[in-house]
Order: structure tokens, then sequence, then C-alpha cells
DNA sequence: ATGAAAGCGCTAACAC
DNA sequence: GTGTTAGCGCTTTCAT
């Protein structure tokens, strides 16, 4: 009788429809992603390891590009495709909504940014003691007109590593020399560098808030004012995506730890699908600095 | 009334379940997106933006990244949540598995890639045009030892890329100085690379099968062999990805009409999921050649 | 062992 | 207008 059937299905093509399995079942196995923009090489990788692993815990994956400005509106069409979890990268929700993800029981994950008002877990690196460290970095290098170039100014990466940034620099006793926003873009970043070389006291050496950005930098140093890297300006900068070797940029960075951030994000996600009231969680994992050959190296051995 | 229920609703959180709603109407207004990697920036890029058209049409993206060599299976899983299209992006599938999309009424399309005995549906440039003007470009530049870095040889876009470039040698005269295989991966073509070097006849410019590679090719040849791009090689890729126009490579590569490719999908995606039975549809869009840095000009007002 | 029935949340069709 | 019902394809339960 089984085989029968069985048979007769093999037959027919008959394939068992998994949304109305989710339906009755309850289990929808969604993982609902959200990402704000691919164009920074970082989020691409990041996006195809979370895909594969999560397919791989038999889970599927609904993707989702966040318009700025209205995430809240899609999170609300993700909800009701009935997602198990979702993973929010590079991008954060209104506490109002991540109030309702909670009162729902949907677990919510940020990745790479924080909310620390909100109800939802997060993964990061350890951006604070990233800037840190490079402040000291750059100061034992023997700079002492250190510019920073921020990136989107509400982002929990960005306050952070400049929190950490200038307290090493503090640390070191040596005062931030100037600042200018790039946003985290490509041409925001080449608009800050040609503002920070306006003035007739130029750095020399800038923290980028992210590799993205340091590569538009490099290429107006080197192209638009024609100053050599490291010689006349070390850069360095923060998440060490694949770019950051190529030899054409050698880029000094602090490796964010992709890997293990995709991992834990998982075991966050995994963990909370299963308890009955979900409680928030915050990762923060150790990141190290890269050092190649854009910035000038510390001078003597010093003591950190 | 109307009103009385509108308000309990928005009391008690309510949200309709999509699951439901497409079970019984038998639309789910899901789109499944089959994705092989994200490392070659083209790709992520064409993800971005698919998804956000999508998006806007009401469709919703199901994210899968296939595994090497069993893309059927991912097939399998995707075809029980009734998505109601599939777009594989820089993959295919057995044309077994076409058939049986056939079968079952769900469209098909090809992202930059085609296979003539498949039912499925293709949207790509026009690689063998690209090609042949590369090999026209390269011979008018005064290159006479013109190498070919293939990417991976069972995919049609090396296939046409080759034979459009051997054609526009055959065209000029000149025959194929050299061939290796960089697999489309980083170093597969660092690899190749060195291989094209090892004799003692070297050659005077490579025509790369995809800018992703090229990177890799113009370090090996600056930094491992001392040479100089163009003065003793030339370089020219195909896709123009961002990269392509950073300072530090300047590369000349024909342009992927990513756009129009972006678009043609979605309007046959569209067109397709209305049609009772689905006629297979194939776009070839024109591609052109961006000349930046990285190769020799022609040197006469040559004719094409 | 096999069969029958209820119900997941929705929509469409048909009543009142 | 307002209400009721059947059915999408599955799983779970209960009866045979």
């Amino acid at each position: 009788m089984r085989e029968k059937v069985l048979k007769a299905a093999a037959e027919l093509g008959y394939r068992p429809n998994a949304l109305a399995r989710a339906m009755n079942s309850g289990k929808s196995r969604l993982i609902a992603l959200l990402v704000a923009y691919l164009d920074n090489q970082f989020y691409p990788i990041v996006l195809e390891q979370l895909s594969r692993k999560l397919q791989r815990h038999g889970y599927h994956v609904l993707l989702f590009m966040t318009e700025p400005g209205k995430q809240d509106e899609v999170v609300e069409q993700i909800m009701q495709y009935q997602v198990e979890g979702i993973v929010m990268v590079s991008a954060t929700l209104s506490s109002s909504l991540a109030r309702e993800c909670a009162r729902t029981g949907v677990p919510v994950v940020l990745f790479n940014r924080y909310v620390s008002s909100s109800p939802a877990s997060s993964v990061t690196s350890d951006n604070v003691e990233g800037g840190r460290q490079i402040a000291h970095f750059l100061v034992d290098g023997g700079h002492r007109r250190i510019a920073f170039i921020a990136g989107a100014e509400d982002s929990s990466t960005n306050r952070d590593r400049e929190a950490g940034f200038n307290k090493g620099m503090a640390e070191r006793g040596v005062p931030v020399f100037a600042r200018a926003v790039g946003a985290y873009t490509f041409e925001g970043a080449a608009e800050a560098t040609r503002a920070l070389f306006r003035g007739s006291e130029r750095p020399d050496a800038i923290f980028v808030a992210n590799d993205h950005m340091a590569f538009s930098v490099m290429d107006v140093i080197r192209d638009e004012l024609n100053l050599r890297i490291p010689d006349d300006v070390s850069i360095v900068a923060y998440d060490d995506v694949p770019e950051s070797s190529w030899k054409g940029y050698k880029l000094t960075t602090v490796a964010q730890p992709g890997e293990a951030m995709i991992d834990a994000t998982i075991e966050i996600l995994l963990a909370q699908i299963n308890e009955e009231v979900v409680r928030r969680r915050s990762v923060v994992l150790p990141s190290r600095l890269v050092v190649r050959a854009s910035a000038k190296l510390p001078v003597t051995s010093a003591p950190d």
C-alpha cells in the first residue's frame, strides 16, 4: 500500500507543498535577511556564508533590501511570511518594531550593529578596541597629525570605532588632528579626503572608518594630490575585505572576525527559535590589526 | 462594523498570514534567486538590484546559494515553496530539471548564462561581440603576442567571449599567442599568469575573461614579475565591475549592461508568470568597451 | 496496519 | 451590507 502510493507520487511528479506544511505546523523554516546595501564587499561575503550555513541547518532565506528610512515597512511584510527569525545586516530597526517582534516571539539579531535600548540581540566585533589599537599604531608610527574619516554617523560601528580611536589618542596624549565625514560611501570619502587636504596644514595619517572608503581615500591621495602612501600619508582602515590585500592597495586594517560573527549569529538565532521566551544576547568578538603597507610601522617597540 | 473589526485587529496586533494567502490563492508572490557565488563584485550588485526591483513589483525573494554540483537538489527544495519564478544567477540547471520546471509552469530565467538545449529563458550580454572587439582593440594597439586567460571552461560566458576573441583575432590575421585557464577564481588567475610568463617568449597583451581575475593578473604582473602595465603588457577584461575604475587598476574592460540585463530578466519573468504556457525567450544585450589605462591604445585610426 | 476527520488562516462564492 | 461555507495541502489525532 505504502509503496503503491509512493510509486504513484513519483509518477505524477508529486512534491510536498512547503507552504501548507508551514501553515499547519507553525514552522515556516524561513529566516529573513534584511540588508541595507551590498557595494561594500564585506556584506556580500557575509550574505553568502550566512545563507549557506542557514541552508545547511534546514532553513531557507528570504532576502530583503531595505530602502533607506523604510526598514520598518519591510519588516511588516516580513512578519507576514511567518519567518522564524530575522537577521539585520548593516541595518537597524526602530525600537517600537523591535518590541513588536519580541511580542510575537520572533528573534531578531543585528549583525555588525547594535542598539542597546532594543530587545534585539546583536553580534559585532570589538570596534572600540579596534579603534584604540589603530590610534596607538599610528601614534607609535611617529604620526602627529592624525585625522579621522567617519562613516555613517548614526551607525554603532562608526560611533564605537571613533570612540575607541579618540580614547587611544588620548591615552597617547596626542590630539586628533582633523575629522571629516564620508558616510561609508565611495564619493563621500573622496570628498572628505579633499576637504582634509584643503588647508595648509595637512594630515600625516588618516584612520578611515572602513575599508570601502579607504580605497577611495587612497585613490584621491595618490591620483589627485600626488602624494605617496605611506611616505607622505599613512592610511589605516577597518574590515579587511578581500580588496585590502590586493597589491594595488595593501591596506593596513583591522580584520573583522567575519566567520566567527556569522557562526555566533546563527547560534543565537537557532537558540532563540527554540526558546519559549526570547532573551536578548549580545556578542562582541575580538578583532585584530592586519599590518600591510599603507601605513608606516611603529618605530620603537612601543609598550601597549 | 467594518471599523470595529479594523480597530480590534489593530489592537490585537493582527497581521495577515502571507502563507495562508499564498496557499489558497495559488500565488505565493515568491521568486527564487539561485546564486553560485558572490565574490565577483558583478553579482552582489545584480543581486541587490534584482531584489529591489522585484520587491517593488510586489514579489519577495527566496535566496539560495548553490553548492557546486548540487544545483538540482536545491531547485527541488525551491519548487516546494511554490515559487512563481526562478532566476539563476551565474548558475545553470540540468536540462532534466529545466523540463520539470517547464512542466510545472514555473518560469526559469538564466542570468548571464544560457543553455540552448534548455527550455529555460536567458539574458546575457553579447559576449561574442565583446570578445571580438577586444581582439581588434589589442591587435590595433600594436600587440602581436596576445594571450587569453579563460574563466570556467564550461560556462557560456567563457565560451562566447573566447569564441568572439578567436574570431576577432582571425579577422585581423593574428594568431592567439597563448592560452591558460583561471576558472574565474583569483588564485586560478594568478597561477595562469605565472604559467604564461614562464617561457622565454612572453605575451605583450592578455585578454582576461573577467575583471575579477584581471585584478589578480595585474597584481602578479606588477608585483611578482615587475613588469609595467600597459608599457610591458596590456590587460583587457570583461564586466566593468566598480573596482575596474579604481585608480590602482584603471582596467580597460567591456562593460556588461547590468541594469538592462536586470530589467530584461524581470520583464521576462513577469510576462511568463502571466502566461498559461511559458514560452522561452532569450535576450542578448549589447556591451561596449570602456577604455581606461591598462592597455595601449590603437595607434592608427583602424577600421572596424 | 489503514482510514477518516479536524484544523492551520486565508479567499472566493454564495447566501441572507 | 453582513454572514456563512468550502477548500487550498498538509499534519495530527482519533477510530477502526
